[in-house]
DNA sequence: AGAGATACCTGGGAGC
DNA sequence: TGCTCCCAGGTATCTC
């Protein structure tokens, strides 16, 4: 299921293979994922070159050179893959991009929880507008110890919900939250206010040591999510506690525990996280 | 205002 | 075997 990492990933690759191209056609075939898909064909996305495709959060930004975007979050299951003409249609395959190249660019999405929005930018390269109110990259220099201390210092929630907010930093999700929070041997139990600031510390540069590890293995791969090329991310085999539940801690033996947080599972060591 | 719950959606697995 | 139930996930939106 695709986080940070996988949005990333797929992000350079939709660069190279439609960066110069422009659509010669869009095809829909549902109503609606997350939101309704019609406006995609009356939004002037036709014969306009793709300037660039970059990344912000988890979304993945298509811009066009008449400064109209299209942003496209994933959400769990969502894909891209490059097809040809004649390719036989997918189950879930929602949306068909055709280039000027003759060749094919494919959404599929099984459980729908994605998006495809179009934006109008204020300049090009800006950031669009639905995007506004995103908290800072992980990987940026803007995510520092200070900054994480003075987020969670006002917050009550436990820190692994404060850490997977977007309002505080983007990209973190359920399994690059357990894994951080192990490495970092912190409770994600653990009220967001009562961290100290040095575990603040451990904890920016534990997560971004994860995401950056998981970037470089090409994205954890779960049923759904594939590179355009349809080969796999290799992130997967490296967690550590994720999907664990009574197995053993790698650190200490003791077995994995699990704990619901905001409707969402949280996996952790009970004797080596505190 | 902040925090918690819920809807959205499908496939796969467990249990009967 | 076939049925029902539950779970997974991020985000928007609702309620308290």
């Amino acid at each position: 299921m695709p986080e940070l990492p996988e949005a990333h990933t797929v992000a350079n690759a939709l660069n190279l293979f439609l960066q110069g191209h422009s659509f010669e056609k869009i095809e829909i075939f549902i109503d609606k994922l997350r939101y309704p898909l019609a406006p995609l064909l009356d939004a002037g996305l036709l014969n306009q070159p793709v300037l660039e495709v970059r990344r912000r959060a988890r979304y993945i930004i298509i811009e066009l050179a008449n400064r109209r975007a299209l942003v496209v979050h994933l959400g769990m299951t969502g894909v891209f893959r490059q097809s040809e003409p004649g390719d036989e249609r997918r189950k879930h395959e929602h949306v068909i991009f055709h280039l000027d190249n003759g060749r094919q660019l494919r959404f599929e999405c099984t459980r729908r929880f994605s998006s495809i929005t179009v934006c109008e930018l204020d300049a090009p390269g800006a950031e669009p507008e639905c995007l506004a109110a995103l908290g800072v990259e992980p990987l940026s220099t803007d995510f520092t110890a200070a900054y994480l201390y003075r987020e969670l210092h006002r917050r009550k929630c436990p820190v692994k919900i404060a850490l997977m907010d977007n309002a505080v930093v983007v990209g973190i999700g359920n399994i690059y939250a357990a894994e951080t929070f192990f490495k970092a041997r912190i409770s994600p139990l653990r009220p967001a206010h009562k961290l100290t600031r040095k575990e603040c510390a451990v904890l920016v540069e534990t997560a971004r040591g994860v995401l950056a590890a998981a970037i470089e293995a090409g994205g954890t791969t779960f049923s759904d999510y594939r590179q355009l090329d349809g080969t796999e991310g290799l992130f997967e085999r490296e967690l550590l506690v994720y999907g664990r539940k009574g197995e053993p801690c790698t650190a200490c033996g003791t077995p994995i525990t699990t704990a619901t947080q905001g409707g969402r599972t949280t996996f952790y060591c009970p004797k080596c996280q505190h």
